[in-house]
DNA sequence: ACCTTTATACTCATCTTGAGCATAATTTAG
DNA sequence: CTAAATTATGCTCAAGATGAGTATAAAGGT
């Protein structure tokens, strides 16, 4: 059995950020690796294509997964080989959805976001105090205040995947909780593709500290304020707008076009772009934007 | 035919970062997934410990390849999940060599790398001025100053895959080279388990930054000294002793043994010892060591 | 006793970061 | 038309991090 190639596709619109999905948003587009395919991106790519008409731009690999081991086909395993897509959303598309919805904790800008995760914080706790040992119970303590920022340690936007799989393994997800039980809001996806998705948004999120790749989700033109609420949308997370503009300005990586933004209320903001020149040309050492992680 | 599944296990002995290879230094330990194996992660240490005797602790995915598709087999094709691993010399244990024996370029902490690099430059610089085009030739210009750190651009070593690349490119490695034409030195692998471990050293240098892996590297107590220097053979780049010692003292990561180091020219150096309760206990900002990047 | 070697403690100027104040230029409510 | 609301943008300030260097301590070797 051939690899399975599977695409995480994001984008962001009207700051929300967004994931292309089939079926209803229970899967990712993906499809088999094979012999005429002249790399594992490219045929990535090809099925992208195929399935959801989107030709790819910016591109990374992600992680390879494998199922468990299946004693019934011999060679009947599943190795999946994953991708992360940056991209913007072409009008008529279908089949986006707002990656909050599949993980409403990570929004952390809104009120609804924050009394989530106390509410999960709670669950958890019931779920470390019924733990078989004390010593697995304070282990289960520490995992919920590091990953859930509790007991005084900040929000780390990063941990996704971290938070994911703890929930998991507490049973409050439908993937694992046991029939009739509560479990958390937030849709579930088919296979362990949910998995693949908090997989992604922690690489986007680490990534963006590091990498100029948030104009990758930015149209041509935009102004200042609407980056950053991009960047807040990834990332989850509020930031200071002096200092964002502070940060983003010495950076040099972008440039006025000399329009000023139509629709607005306020004062009329101005229009930059990217310079996609700074790509290649030097060191970029970071857009790395004002999103400290927390002491 | 399943994924293969290969491994890069480092080590650093007499301050010199080694890696485990086998068949004269040719082949990394590396063997199918097997419908057996509980998951990839599991296979790839199934497969150290049966072919070098080697049991694995810290280990992270790399990256996926593929080989270029060949026609005549058609499900012949060549998948490999690779792995790093960290780890520690056993005495007695024999395969491990040098990995600057391969990257002799990548190690900046000596001037024989320094010259080397500068020759490298003059051979790059011939290579871009007989390009197909002038804008060709500009662009691999702009490429070589930026991974070889030419040109006002400072050194960074990250880039270690990138600069493997450029050189294979450029036709300067044995592995790319017309047969008869100058190469550079350094020790080449079979297949393309070199890019595989240019790969690691690349992730492991970025990771040092973030994250307090170099301790898994370390024996269980070490002076400051010891430790700097496992650092910079790491980063193959020599930093601020001073500065050094303030950075990890602050970070909290280590406590004294009470014990002074024996063997030792100068005054005696006082032991340290990683603090393993921290992993988990809080938040490591990054055992973000004085490896700053060039401006 | 003096030199070499390594360890360790401090200082200082410069940047970076987080937080906030103040003002400008619009639209909207009354 | 005027005041309030809204968004944009410029500037300051304190704390902390960083890069570079000076100074002193504790050992062994000649």
């Amino acid at each position: 059995m051939p690899p399975e190639l599977i695409a995480v596709l994001i984008a962001v619109s009207d700051d929300r950020p967004m994931v292309l999905t089939l079926e209803g948003g229970r899967l990712l587009p993906s499809g088999p690796l094979e012999a005429g395919h002249r790399s594992l991106q490219t045929g990535m790519r090809l099925w992208v294509e195929q399935q959801t008409g989107h030709v790819l731009g910016h591109v990374e690999q992600l992680y390879t997964f494998a199922d468990a081991p299946v004693d019934l086909e011999p060679d009947g395993r599943r190795v999946s080989i994953s991708y992360l897509a940056l991209t913007r959303i072409r009008r008529g598309e279908r089949g986006w959805r707002d990656w909050y919805a599949y993980f409403p904790w990570e929004d952390q800008t809104a009120p609804d976001g924050r009394d989530l995760v106390l509410r999960i914080a709670r669950a958890l706790d019931a779920w470390a105090r019924c733990a078989p040992s004390a010593a697995e119970g304070e282990a289960r303590r520490q995992r919920v205040a590091l990953t859930f920022g509790q007991e005084g340690l900040g929000w780390d936007d990063e941990l996704v995947l971290q938070r994911y799989e703890l929930l998991w393994e507490a049973g409050l997800v439908p993937e694992s909780a046991p029939p009739g039980a509560p479990v958390l809001p937030g849709l579930s996806m088919a296979r362990d593709e949910r998995r693949v998705l908090a997989t992604a948004m922690a690489r986007l999120r680490a990534k963006i500290r590091y990498r100029p790749v948030i104009f990758e989700l930015m149209p041509d033109s935009f102004t200042l304020l609407h980056l950053q609420r991009t960047v807040e949308a990834v990332a989850g997370q509020p930031m200071h707008k002096q200092n964002f503009r502070r940060l983003v300005a010495q950076q040099g990586l972008i440039e006025e076009t000399g329009e000023v933004a139509p629709e607005t209320r306020g004062r009329p903001a101005r229009l930059f772009r990217f310079r996609r020149e700074v790509i290649g040309a030097r060191r970029i050492a970071g857009s790395k934007l004002p999103l400290a992680r927390p002491a």
